[in-house]
RNA sequence: GCGCCCUUAGCUCAGUUGGAUAGAGCAUCGACCUUCUAAGUCGAAUGUCGGGGGUUCGAAUCCCUCAGGGCGCGCCA
């Protein structure tokens, strides 16, 4: 991954374009050659016109190579009708060294046709940039917290998480190719009333665990003596049990209660509701129980997570935010500016809640802040809201000096972004953008037929079982081919399918045919595939040739165009079209054999196609790092 | 009821941030091919971009409206 090359000030003027490596994007090479013609050509254009004119490659291959809007953007501002401009346009493109035909078209539009030694030439550039070609500097060094997964400690991780997981650390690594400085980070949620029913059940399973009696303690004995509702039963949690028996022995064994001959300062330390019912069950053993818990969660989940490819820089830890007074300071912060008052909400428009009853709470001014209505911070216990604990975190965020805070969430927590845009906005005095990337819910599906998954059953698939069926690189490449906000199928038959219509196949296919034919190369002579980046490339001349090799050209404005859009399942389509460019070169190599990549009675021939192949290989690669998928040498 | 997201070929989906005659794969039909690694090539057919209105040189893309689907809607995280 290359450094950027260059970070730009806050205070550069706004007319102030990328620096881009002259050799590896030629579109950025095109739009910046185009607007210095442009300039020239209209000298008083205002620098935000400019900045509108783009160079890309037509939708129809016919009507050349590039095509820029240049005339059709500062034809008002030049005060000449488009098609004049473009005219005028064109003729001095065609001066451009690289550029062999630019005529205008249409409503004012100028094609370039582009020299095909031009084209060729970026050959060399990415097997000198190898896996780094495509790599960008629109990110101009600016740090990014992409936050994900953040599942709950209180299970191993299901097919659920496993999108945004995915989503999440391609989107990071996209962004840091195309120049962010990025941090991976994990917000654990160990606070509040899930990791304590966690603590609850943990703690039922020590007891299980330490007792003669096992079925002495079965759940409904629990519940009923304690006052609790075991909300986690699964079995998972039989390990955290035997944990705890192992280090504490009988140590947390609860106590009957009979009339007074408990010291007061024990119950003081005690569960009431247990206590109530003539239980001592200490705080302390809950809290114990919780925190190897949620350790032990923890320690699975990173297991799995590693399992899928991902490993996150930053873990933050909810209730360490809390210990050290965190959410105080945010709330503080939010007071001393001024947007914090007591009040009382309305009910939500349309539909009232059966118990909805009117009573103040501390309330945020989000409205202030583009929110819909304002948000509470405290419950009517007194205690803060998950989204106070929030707001701390995202400060926290901001006070590490993170300058572009991403999320990725479930879409079922649709319906928070813009409290926390709000939030993000008022900590950080407008600063700090919060970007909210939500992925839509995955359903599973087996041999046609959706996977029912119910957690209180237990039979929902763990992201263990999924990876174990399917493969690490098939789940993480398919969760990329579809857009994150759009529902998506995932059917346990069709990834791992052999076939054209299965990209994750079709790519790494393609990946293994690159492989293979250097492999035998350099099997017949070696020679045959050193110092690829030097060979003359003039007999690549077959339109299927040139086409991979724009595919190839055009990496570096998919790398922008997909980090700009934080869309990573771009770089998916983007893979599956240069694989189909590749295929129909192999393919046509059974047709004609003078174009089969390696022909012993035309080493130059040969050797120009293996940079060829060599450079679609390399980008592949750079495409699969971006996913995290492992390109394969070969299919089996 | 209110808010957000979605609706593109028979199916599954792209659509380069407002560009030219809206694309790909699958399926269908026709012809060909049997491999440097088998999962192949070429051609044909396929559209009210959910409906309607607006903005402008230009709209699948932006705005309004209607219909259908999903998600959410104060003391869950």
């Amino acid at each position: 991954m290359a450094t950027p090359r260059r970070r730009h000030g806050v205070s550069s003027a706004p007319t102030s374009l990328p620096e881009y490596d002259m050799t590896e994007n030629i579109f950025a090479l095109l739009t910046q050659e185009v607007r210095g013609v442009l300039a020239a050509l209209v000298p008083d254009l205002p620098p935000e016109a400019l900045a509108r004119v783009q160079v890309e490659p037509p939708r129809d291959a016919a009507h050349g190579d590039m095509a820029t809007n240049a005339a059709l953007i500062a034809a008002k501002p030049a005060r000449m009708p488009p098609q004049k401009l473009a005219a005028a346009l064109a003729e001095k493109l065609a001066a451009l060294p690289m550029v062999t035909e630019a005529t205008p078209a249409g409503p004012g539009f100028v094609n370039l046709r582009l020299d095909e030694d031009f084209l060729r030439a970026q050959l060399p550039a990415v097997l000198r940039a190898g896996e780094a070609y495509g790599d960008s500097t629109i990110g101009a060094g600016v740090r990014a917290n992409v936050e994900y997964v953040s599942a709950n400690p209180t299970g191993p991780m299901h097919v659920g998480h496993c999108r945004g997981a995915v989503v999440g650390d391609a989107l990071a690594n996209l962004l840091k190719k195309a120049g962010w400085d990025v941090t991976k980070e994990y917000y654990v949620n160990d606070a509040g009333n899930q990791v304590g029913a966690l603590g609850w059940a943990s703690y039922w399973r020590y007891l299980r665990a330490v007792t003669l009696d096992a079925d002495e303690w079965n759940a409904e004995n629990t519940e009923q003596r304690f006052g609790v509702t075991l909300q986690y039963r699964g079995d998972y949690l039989v390990a955290v049990g035997d944990a705890l028996a192992e280090r504490h022995g009988a140590g947390m064994m609860p106590r009957r209660v009979e009339g007074g001959t408990v010291p007061e300062e024990e119950t003081l330390s005690a569960y009431a509701p247990a206590l109530e019912r003539g239980w001592l069950v200490k705080s302390a053993w809950l809290d114990t129980a919780r925190e190897i818990a949620v350790a032990m969660m923890m320690a699975e989940i990173r297991e799995d997570l590693a399992l899928l490819g991902v490993e996150q820089d930053v873990f933050v830890s909810e209730r360490s935010l809390v210990e050290a007074g965190a959410v105080e300071g945010a709330v503080r912060l939010l007071e001393d500016k001024g947007l914090l008052y007591e009040g009382v909400l309305e009910p939500p428009k349309g539909k009232t809640p059966d118990d909805w009853e009117p009573r103040p709470q501390t309330l945020f001014r989000a409205t202030e802040f583009g929110d819909d209505v304002d948000r509470p911070l405290r419950k009517s216990d007194g205690t803060n809201t998950y989204f106070a604990n929030d707001i701390a975190y995202h400060a926290d965020k901001v006070g590490r000096g993170q300058e572009l805070l991403i999320d990725v969430w479930g879409a079922d927590h649709g319906g928070y972004v813009s409290r926390m845009q709000a939030a993000v906005r008022a900590v950080s005095d407008g600063r700090v953008p919060l970007e909210v990337v939500l992925c839509q819910i995955v359903h599973v599906m087996k041999a046609g037929e959706p996977v029912r998954m119910s957690k209180r059953a237990g039979t929902y698939i763990t992201l263990r079982d999924l990876i174990e069926e399917v493969g690490r690189d098939a789940v993480r490449f398919t969760m990329l081919t579809r857009k994150s906000d759009a529902q998506m199928e995932f059917d346990l038959d069709k990834v791992v399918e052999q076939s054209r219509d299965n990209p994750v196949f079709y790519v790494q296919y393609a990946h293994a045919r690159c492989r293979s034919v250097l492999r035998q190369a350099e099997a017949a002579d070696a020679a045959l595939v050193a110092d690829l980046a030097d060979v003359p490339l003039t007999a690549l001349a077959d339109p299927s040739e040139m086409a991979l090799i724009r595919r190839l050209a055009a990496w570096p404005r998919s790398v922008e165009a997909a980090a700009t859009a934080r869309e990573p399942h771009r770089i998916a389509f983007y893979l599956a079209d240069l694989a189909g460019d590749f295929h129909v070169l192999w393919n046509r190599g059974r047709d004609d054999s003078t174009l089969r990549f390696i022909r012993t009675e035309d080493r130059g021939a040969t050797r120009a196609r293996l940079a060829l192949v060599a450079a679609t290989a390399t980008v592949i690669r750079s495409g699969l790092g971006v996913m995290g998928v492992t390109p394969v040498e070969e299919m089996r």
